[in-house]
DNA sequence: AAACAATACGGAACATCGTTCCGCTTCGTC
DNA sequence: GACGAAGCGGAACGATGTTCCGTATTGTTT
């Protein structure tokens, strides 16, 4: 299940602790900057000195390294997904509109350094990171492939969480190699899904 | 620059001992083997002991662990490298023979148990492992791509590296998710090289 | 206001990596 | 056989994520 903002208040439940509260949110607040200035692999407890905290603390409140990420970037997932159905209705065409939301697919995990690295589903633990990216987005892409299918602008039979899966990958490593942009890969990716194709 | 199997033998230099021979050729023959059952993201402490030899060993032989595993794969990759030329001769086409050298190589990466993983740059120390696969095959992934170009059978403009890059990104992480074939995405990429495109 | 649990905190401690270091052993040669 | 270079083993280091538990804080109840 992907995780929620709210937990779980029983009825007969005692009301959060301020500094817990305060404590979570300076977490979330110092993971941002920290992953912005050394990455999503930067140390745990780096982010709990920064959020001047001890690092019992910040596994009381994310079980573990992905829960964090997944929480510190929830937003901006959400904000991805709401752009499917959005740029579906206001789009020239489906594919435009798949073409344009994976760009935004793109962008987000670029920017955020090694964030596409962190995404497989080995590298340690980070199992909770790709299901909560794939759950929440792989519908959303099938929409958009759906809808490109059905006007006959791509072949059909495409499954979505390949695609994104395919599109995550090719995005690894890009921080750290000049000569190698994801983005052109991609396109040519989403050329070899058209149909018919044109030159 | 590219490892090599010769270590240089000086005008002066002793014969190397019998024993440091020996203990090499047990590391390959035992990492090749723990590879195959655990990956290679074995720990060198496991190739270390089903060598039946120390950790300092090893690390003499071999400086790091990718030294280790450009060492094992040495072979396949040469292999592979040689496979190109072959193609280019036999094959209907350039095309079909950067399709059929594609899927050696994928069937290389894919074999063998997170290799691609370990091939990305960051990973951890796996730049040397990084720099061998492509100083080796850059250079006849790109004499595909032109004699494919040159017969105007693709889209000129493709930087073999990135190509690579991009198919061993794509074929991360397929070992532990039966939902995901590189290979139908990487096919994908392939048709959207052509030109002109076909149905 | 004071007492009292429930809750949360901090950080030492554990397990697992890759890697380094150095005292001791073994081999090849003279 | 003796001797030094080459090789060996594994303890030790530094970094990582994660667990654990004694202590401090807080909200409620009296």
């Amino acid at each position: 299940m992907v995780p929620t903002e709210d937990r779980p208040t029983g009825p007969s439940a005692r009301s959060r602790r301020t500094d817990a509260v305060r404590n979570q949110q300076a977490l979330l607040d110092a993971a941002a900057e920290v992953f912005v200035a050394s990455g999503v692999d930067a140390p745990v407890r780096q982010i709990a000195a920064r959020a001047g905290v001890g690092i019992g603390t910040i596994y009381r409140h994310f079980p573990n390294r992905a829960d964090l990420v997944v929480a510190v970037y929830r937003h901006q997932v959400e904000a991805c997904a709401e752009a499917g159905p959005a740029l579906l209705a206001g789009a020239d065409s489906p594919f435009a509109a798949l073409s344009g939301w994976v760009d935004l697919f793109v962008d987000f995990l670029v920017t955020k350094h090694g964030l596409a690295n962190a995404l497989q589903s080995d590298g340690g633990g980070f199992d909770v990171l790709h299901a909560y990216f794939l759950d929440r987005l792989v519908p959303v892409c099938g929409q958009l492939l759906d809808a490109a299918a059905d006007a006959g602008e791509i072949r059909p039979g495409t499954e979505p969480y390949e695609l994104m899966r395919g599109i995550g990958n090719l995005c690894v490593g890009q921080d750290d190699d000049p000569g190698y942009d994801p983005r052109r890969l991609i396109a040519l990716l989403l050329r070899g899904l058209r149909q018919p194709q044109q030159v």
